[in-house]
Formats: C-alpha cells, structure tokens, sequence
DNA sequence: TTGTAAGCGTTATCAT
DNA sequence: ATGATAACGCTTACAA
C-alpha cells in the first residue's frame, strides 16, 4: 500500500492533460487557458502534489538554485563581525533576485571537502579568502563553478568585490593628523591565520589584504606608526589589545583601530583606565557598524557599504550565470566623525 | 568546438569499462579492483571529469545533501545572538555526520515562500517558531519534508530540542532569594514580534516559548515580579531596559535577564547610574554564552548547551531520514555562580 | 569484480 | 494552446 509519491505524470493524466503542459502550469514559461490549468490544479490538489520536484528540475535544467558561501572561519567567528552579517543579508537579496538560496561553506576541517564537491551548488561566493583558499578555488574551477570573491585575494580572473581601503583609512589619518596628533598606534585586525596577538614587525607576512591596505593608508600619514595585530576581529579582543597599548610609558594620543569593534575594545580599555575618550585619547574605527554594547559614543569611523557589497556579489553571480563577464567592483567607504577624536592636548608647559 | 562537459559515461567510455564500474569507482559502494579504478581515475584526469554531478546524482539517490535552516527573523539579528551561532555550529557539525550542508532560509518577505518550495532540501531545520510559522510548516509537511524544531512551538508530531527552561530560570530565582532579594524585576525575551519595548501586563500575549518558560520559571519565586519586555536579544536593548528598570523609584534589588545580552546591557546601564554590581544591584544572565565587552565580570547565569542543541538537531534529522522516528529532547541548563550576584544590602536603618 | 538495463521526475524542443 | 519525444547524468538491482 505504500504508494510513492505522484509525479507531474500523475497530475497530468488526473487532469486529462499531457506532461508537458502540467509542467508548464507550475512553471508557468507558456501561456496555458485557464480552463486547462484549473484542472491541472485541481488535480494536483486532488492528489496532493506540491508542486515539481527539485531534485528533477535541477538536473533538467542544470541549476540548483543555490550558491555556496565560503568562509575561511568557523562561523561562530564570522558571525560575530557585524559586516559579516549586514554583507549576508545583501548577498541573501541579490541571490533571491535570482531565486536562490545560500548554502553554508567553511574551509575548515571535517567534511567540507565533501561539500565543495558534492553539493549541487550553482556558484560560490568566497567570504575574505586567503592564500589558503587554493585548494578550494582549484577545485570549484575544475568544476566550473562561477567564483566571486569579497574582500580578498582574487584569483586572476575572478571578480572581486573590495573597497578602497587604503585610501579610506588614509582619510582617519589624515583627520588625527589635522587634530595634531603625531604620536599614533594602529591597532590591526590578523594579518594572517593563526598568528598570535602581538606587535607587528616590518617582516611579518600579512596575507589578508584588508589588514594590509588599512595598515598602508594609515601609514601614508604616519609612516613610523607602530601596529599591534589582535588574533580575532571582536570588541574582548580590542579591550585585552587596548589594555596594552594604553598602558605603555609612551601612550599614543590617537589609536586607529582597523575595526569598529577594535575601537570598542580600546574605549573600553580606556575607560577602564581611567582614560577619557576623546580628550585623553583619539580613537577610530573602520566599518560603520552598529555595535552592540557602544551606547553612548559615537565612533569616528570609516563607513562602508557592507550590505551592498553582499548584494553587488549577488548580482555577480547572477551576470557570471547568464554567461557575462562580471567585473570587479571597488566599494567606496565614506568618513564619518564622531565623537570619539579630539584635538590633541597640549602637554601643561612644566 | 564547445564541447559539453564530459559525463561518467564518458569517463568509463575512455577507461574502457562499464558507467556502473566508474560510478562505483567515486561512490565507493562496491568493491572495485585496483587495476579499474586506476584507469578510470586517470580516464577522468584526462578528460577533465571532477566527479557526479550532485545534481543528477540528487535526483537518482532522492537526496540533495541539503538541510534547510529556516529562521523567524532577519540573519542580522539572528546571528547577533552567540546562542543561535554556537547552535548553527552545532548544527552544522550535526548534519556533517549525515554529509549534508545548511541552506539558510528566513521566513520573512521576498522570494522565500519560493525557497521552500523550490529548493532541493532533505529536511528543514525551524529555530525558534512562533505561531508565524503555521504556514510554512504547512507546505513543508506537504511536500513531506521531515521537520525538527528548535526552541519553539512544534506542531504535532514534529519533534523539538529544548531546554528545561522554567526549571532552570528558577534555579537563578532561588538563589537570588536565598540571598535575601524581594524585589525583583524580570527583564524578559520578546513575547512576540513586532512587540514594542514595554512593561510586561498580564493580558499580554506571549508566543515565543522560551519567554513564557523562562518567565513563569522567575514567578514560581516571585510571583508578583513585575517583566519589561525589550525588543531584540541584544546588549543594547538590555542598556536601554536596564535605565528603565533602575531609574524607578521603586529600584529592584535584583534584576532576572533572560539572556546574557540582556544582562549585559543591564550591568552596562548600571554603571552608567553610578550604581555597583553587584553590591547595590543583582544581575542573573541566562545562557552562559561568552559575552564579548563584558569583560571584568562573571555573570551569574544558566548555561545552556547551545552547540549541542544543534548537534542534536542534526542527529534528529538524520534519524528521521533514515526512516526512524525521532523523539523530541529537553535539554538541561546548569547554574553557574558568577560575580554579579551578592546578598541583598540590609537598609541601613535611618 | 564487472556489466546490463531500467529508471529517477522533470522540462526543452519541436510539431501540431 | 497543447502534446509527443527526447534528453538531463547518474545509480542500483540484478545478472553474469
């Protein structure tokens, strides 16, 4: 008695009908009289089936509807970065522009090898890759998946959505600058995978490409700037880093902090000791993110346009899908000034 | 010249074998000699050949691979609570086992009533369901998608993972009446959606489950506790709850969070009164989720085995897929004393 | 250990 | 507007 479940076959020969036009009820890519296609509903309805299988117009078509998001994280890591988030819901509105859903990916550890290669994924969008991306870029090539990246190293040919981070970054500085601030420490998001908290040395390798170009723009005003990489982009990470930096003999008057939740971090190492922001010291951030748990100051940051991007990756792989080339997009990041910068105080003549 | 791709049988074609043969060569389902398989495999090197097309093989085996997540609320808010990240990592961690991946799904405006029905998943994995839910569940049981509910309202027969929440909540009640607190305030979850930032009354609806449990837990010690109920699980909406709450005259010697964030929020909005932690006022936390920026103290919370709900999660689906009934499971909470709850100061007598 | 054969449930194309 | 036909690319009994 275990009948198996109806097919559009059913509906159709229910509905007095052939299978082709069922399947053009539901899909609705002719014009069908409404006569027919009452009585292919009803059939349908009669029979309960939902509607064409997936699985079957999948291969049919030869589109899943689904596009893959790769991070080189754990994703309790990146959803603990606000941009991530805002960047997931644009890139969930301009994949549904296509009618396709996200499918999770993480370069990391068990089973996601498996993925990569078994699961019907139509594109994948990689989220801050690496050099440690390789492997998983070869391999989705090989297939012939279409590739976007946001926020890292490329590969040729690959789209690329970025922002003008150096020049953004050189825009705070600029700013510190103009408040008089000379002596000025940046505090930088990991350079690479798994490198410990610590200052940065002129022959450190820094491979994410975000951490270098901030690093670059904010050198372009002060070239002798000393910067300390945090292990993880997170408002604890910014306070036990803040801590260091602001307890040193020779404090710095400005902090720029590669992050919004950095500079979070350092307020609140600054206010912990007994420092007040902005008169004792300066600090920016980058991003323009909400951040849960700021009340009450406003950040003088970098503004980017973290939705946007999602979206402009989802269009991406919508263009690189119908065949066209897709280029790559530069985001542009606005300054924004808060009040978290002041003028730098002059030190009492003793 | 544009050659289509090549195919398995292709593969076998140059290998000189059977397409049985070279699928059993990927699958690994049968035993295959050495000799075989080394030529299909250099067959397919040679012509390019990655592997099965997922979505041919979908449709062949009946399963995509694919576990729908299905959220009540916009990703960014979702994610901004560690609980649902731990839980998603949990989650993923669970649906591994089956070699399957998370599509996220959001039951919230466009295109993904679409998503429901047209996407190719195994099963769907609902967090947190309210009553808004009814319809989508609906088609899903339709369409005879198995079905598991975290935290939330499962329909008939659909099996839940849970918490002992109102047992758990009133452990964090108990002790803060054994140290003496009387006046207590409940800050409490969401009811529902859409609900404005407001005092708890008692013809007020409550639909999300885990608020109703955790408050009726705070009342079997304090039955007349009064609730202010905020907007959103964030540190935010706890500092704005948290002015509200001890502003009054009338200031609770106590503050029940239902979450972390929550009570995160309040410690923040505490100092902010100049008032200390928790000498003048008690914070209990609910969910034991590392809190990032409220270093410096340990709440006092109920942990809650967040990971593990979603592997759980993932065991039922996969139990469910193969046929077998799966039983919904409560998990336990574990109360943890942290720094910020203290007896209640004696007034001095005036 | 390998091969044969029969679909899996659709949908695109083309003809009517 | 509707129907017949032929794939889509693979997997799995079953037979050899």
């Amino acid at each position: 008695m275990s009948e198996r479940r109806p097919g559009i076959a059913d509906v159709a020969r229910a509905a007095g009908v052939s299978a082709s036009t069922a399947s053009v009820v539901f899909s609705g890519k002719a014009p069908v009289s409404q006569a027919t296609r009452g009585r292919v509903l009803s059939a349908a309805a009669e029979l309960g089936y939902t509607g064409p299988d997936p699985r079957a117009a999948s291969l049919r078509r030869g589109r899943s509807g689904i596009v893959g998001v790769l991070f080189m994280e754990p994703l309790r890591t990146a959803f603990l970065d606000p941009v991530k988030t805002a960047m997931m819901d644009g890139l969930t509105e301009g994949v549904a522009a296509l009618g396709a859903g996200l499918l999770l990916l993480h370069d990391d550890a068990t089973g996601n090898g498996d993925l990569l290669t078994s699961a019907p994924i139509d594109a994948v969008v990689v989220i801050n890759s690496s050099d440690a991306i390789g492997e998983a870029l070869a391999l989705l090539r090989a297939r012939g998946v279409p590739i976007v990246v946001i926020e890292g190293d490329a590969a040729a040919g690959v789209p690329r959505i970025g922002l003008n981070d150096r020049e953004a970054q050189r825009l705070a500085a600029a700013h510190l600058a103009q408040l008089g601030h000379r002596h000025v420490v940046v505090l930088a998001l990991p350079p690479r995978r798994d490198r410990a908290r610590d200052w940065l040395d002129a022959d450190d390798e820094i491979r994410f490409d975000v951490t270098r170009d901030r690093l670059a723009g904010a050198r372009d005003l002060f070239p002798d700037a000393a910067a300390f990489a945090v292990e993880e982009n997170s408002i604890d990470e910014g306070v036990r880093a803040g801590r260091a930096l602001l307890s040193s003999r020779e404090r710095p008057t400005a902090v720029i902090a590669q992050s919004d939740l950095l500079a979070a971090g350092v307020i609140r190492a600054a206010e912990d000791a007994g420092l007040r922001v902005p008169e004792d010291v300066s600090v920016t951030g980058f991003d323009g993110v909400r951040v849960d748990g700021l009340d009450g100051y406003e950040l003088t940051t970098l503004v980017q346009p973290a939705f946007e991007k999602g979206r402009a990756a989802g269009a991406a792989v919508a263009r690189m899908l119908a065949g066209e080339e897709a280029a790559s997009i530069t985001f542009t990041c606005t300054f924004r000034e808060g009040t978290t910068t002041a003028p730098v105080r002059i030190p009492s003549v003793g």
